[in-house]
DNA sequence: AAAATAAATGAAAGCGCTTACAGGGCGTGA
DNA sequence: TCACGCCCTGTAAGCGCTTTCATTTATTTT
């Protein structure tokens, strides 16, 4: 392996003005400097960055925490994250903590002890005390998707409740008044909101909540095919139905299909999230945007703003999400 | 920041022990393992694994090139080789090329500046000559979704002639004989190959493969879409359309809709892929499967074999894919 | 009980780089 | 001409860990 000593060997210098070409500090004579870069470029140099991350105590990089890799949702939000990181010359490491506890934490622990720089963490089955915790050590975090009202400045997140109350109201303006809801998770705190809002929509219409008309899910769409299908055996009667999210939703439509009811004739669906493929589903589906993309930037940002003392961005911690009215979805006869 | 000396200091022992028994190398007697423990628990010791990497020269890190992050396929891809990896106790490090060669290069080189042990490298602009001068480096590497004969064994994909093939032979069968092609990138390797499996298919039939039915697009749906649109401006007819891939394929159907086309009485559509959400269109997507995920978990499994030395198991260099009948082809009145 | 072998530990030399700190060279103003 | 500063560069001390080699201690063997 070709070191900065040889290097420096070669091009008649020390391996300090070595390192200060690579790294561009200080001031070094444009003389040397091309001395130095041929040299480099004649031996083949490879800058180690284990070695300058060592030395310098700082890695340039950033932890990641997902749930999962797979899915489009998790993709995209990384994909904002890693746009904004990548322009500051910024890496991201990227692992998952499959929403399970122990794994979480032995990822973050795994994260820290690779020494990143800091931590944007999507994070579902710690618990809010651990992350507080966290916060209040050396390391500077984010949380995504997720608010903790004492580390309220570390985190960034949608709007869940009015999501679910946007959703309702949709359907409630088009006059249907029997609306079934599909719910996801109810241990994440998105899920509970997006019922909460629900919840709210219906009450300031005055109407019940009726628990009867509420089958919780796990967000996946065949959860959604299952939602539909025990509300058909608990006989129930709805006109609408909404989803908390989209997969749920494409569950829900197949499953009203089989069932013989037509959408948005017979019944109109709403999801939420606004995934890819949510205009190439039959029909459209009328949903809510939850801008994941801008969500993973906004993350990113906070990390340059904090982190590497870039303070020249806007921040927003709530981000709200807002209706999309496509084709799933009409006004009741 | 705790370090091992403190901690053998405090457990009364050198500092070669406390990294011993972090290691779980050589023998140490237990009541000393058991010192050395209580040590870092109390003064509560994080391993420092970029000072490990560099002393070891390993940093059980593999790095993984992708085009990009959103987007189900990659995501799919990686979690098929994150799994094995995390079993194997290893680290991925993803950066993404953006199909462009310049970032393709930057990153791998990143990455090998970063010392990863191996690489999963899913590039699509840089040459093949350049891979196998990579190749006969230092770092091992696979090559995902991409066969180049001279580092064949390095290389893991699937068969897109094969599935190109398998896909208009359904049509055929099906009595379509004026079938369209919606083509992927033409200047990507799967976008070639699946084409000229649907010549072959043709060819089989003894029909001729007529340009004016082909249109190029760049495997997003829009450019489905746009491709049903560009076949009406031509004039064309045709009673089946092969697309590339499947958002292109429901791009098209979104389009053949827009035409006042029927999917499936009017125009058979038949996609390549097997997306997630294939069984969410409507009519269910006829299509190719593509085992994503196996491919990503394949080249783990060639990682740890070459790398970490794991020789039980087994490897395939080519996988094949399948078709699934669904709902939006059928046979011709 | 002495000798031979095995087990457990320590000393110390790096791994390749960064970064104070110090020093030499040189232009400028008095 | 001399002193002051400014540039530019070199010296060397780490960063926190692994690992070889040597040494000490425990266990067998004869």
């Amino acid at each position: 392996m070709v070191t900065i000593k040889q290097v420096s060997e070669l091009a008649g210098v020390s391996s300090a003005t070595v390192s200060r070409v690579i790294n561009n500090t200080d001031t070094v004579k444009e003389k040397t400097r091309q001395q130095v870069l041929q040299a480099m470029a004649k031996l083949g140099y490879r800058h180690n960055v284990i070695a300058a991350s060592l030395a310098s105590n700082k890695t340039n990089t950033v932890g990641y925490v997902v749930p999962e890799l797979h899915g489009s949702f998790f993709g995209a939000m990384m994909a904002g994250s890693e746009k904004v990181l990548r322009d500051a010359n910024k890496h991201m490491f990227v692992v998952t903590g499959h929403s399970d506890e122990k794994q979480e934490k032995k990822e973050i622990e795994a994260l820290l002890s690779r020494r990143c720089d800091a931590l944007i963490l999507h994070v579902e089955a710690v618990s809010d005390e651990y992350l507080i915790d966290l916060a209040s050590q050396d390391v500077p975090l984010v949380v995504v998707n997720r608010y903790i009202e004492k580390i309220g400045a570390n985190c960034i997140s949608l709007d869940n409740l009015t999501g679910g109350y946007l959703a309702t109201c949709h359907l409630l303006e088009q006059g249907h008044r029997d609306i079934a809801y599909l719910a996801g998770a109810l241990f994440k705190a998105d899920g509970k909101n997006r019922l909460a809002g629900h919840k709210k929509a219906l009450a300031e219409y005055g109407l019940n909540y009726n628990e009867d008309l509420m089958v919780e899910g796990n967000f996946q769409a065949h959860s959604g095919e299952d939602g539909i299908n025990t509300l058909h055996q608990r006989g129930m009667h709805y006109t609408a139905v909404a989803c908390a999210n989209d997969e749920m939703a494409s569950g829900a439509i197949n499953a009203l299909r089989n069932l013989g009811k037509q959408v948005p004739e017979d019944v109109s669906v709403i999801g939420f999230d606004n995934i890819d493929y949510a205009s190439y589903l039959t029909p459209k589906l009328t949903t809510v945007n939850y801008p994941v993309r801008d969500i993973g930037a906004m993350a990113a940002r906070w990390i340059l703003n904090q982190v590497y003392g870039d303070h020249q961005m806007t921040m927003k911690h709530i981000l709200m999400p807002e209706l999309i009215v496509r084709g799933s979805s009409r006004a009741l006869k």
